[in-house]
DNA sequence: ACCCTTAGTTACAAATTATTCCCTATCCAT
DNA sequence: ATGGATAGGGAATAATTTGTAACTAAGGGT
């Protein structure tokens, strides 16, 4: 995304800057592997084609990885890396703040 | 940024998502109180109008806070709310992230 | 009279992101 | 023969974000 960054945030922002990427790796955290359509279906607002974007961003940044079974029909299952499991106290951080603060969130009984 | 949220995350990051938004709470949590041009010279790569933007949209997030003084020529200091200083973890845990895994970053002697 | 300063704003262009809708392949079941 | 399931890809378009450059106000200094 961000062709160079003098700061490390900048950095660690570009990576997961995009609109779904942190709630891919938020439920990778709780489950550690998931098919593209599981994944949809956690996501609905997110289109597919957004969803297949954001994953091979993902990938193309080292965060997830992606295993194809080359069966029909087919399958792949995503799962983070090392460098994405290192995250985990940064996408940790956003849901706490997240749940903290914002009050239309579970509000209603 | 983003309408509403489905999820404490994405909330969060409609929040901090923009190229600057973090930059300017990390630089905030070091020196409690900034004016402008000085926040401007911390960061030379951001225009002078990205910088107003973003912290207009900070500002309307509750995250930061300005305070003019009618004076002239103009002066105004920008500091964290309580709000924004409860972001202090995540921004944390970005910076820290970026430091360990960004290699490009302070490589050469 | 003219320039400097500060904290912006405006107008416009360009780049980036997101959305919509439809398309593919292959095998299985009906 | 048709339709379903899975994991996407492509094109066109819309919306949003970012960038560039010039402009403003108001007083002080020379």
């Amino acid at each position: 995304m961000a062709k160079s960054s003098s700061c490390a945030i900048e950095y660690t922002l570009s990576l997961i800057a995009g609109k779904w990427k942190t709630v891919i790796l938020y439920h990778l955290f709780h489950q550690p592997v998931y098919r593209f359509n599981e994944l949809k279906k956690l996501m609905p607002d997110c289109s597919q084609r957004m969803l297949s974007l954001q994953l091979k961003e993902l990938e193309k940044a080292g965060l997830i990885q992606k295993k194809v079974y080359p069966v029909v029909p087919p399958k792949t299952e995503y799962s983070l890396t090392k460098l994405g499991q290192s995250m985990l106290p940064v996408i940790k951080a956003m849901d706490k703040w997240g749940l903290d603060h914002h009050n239309q969130l579970n509000k209603e009984p």
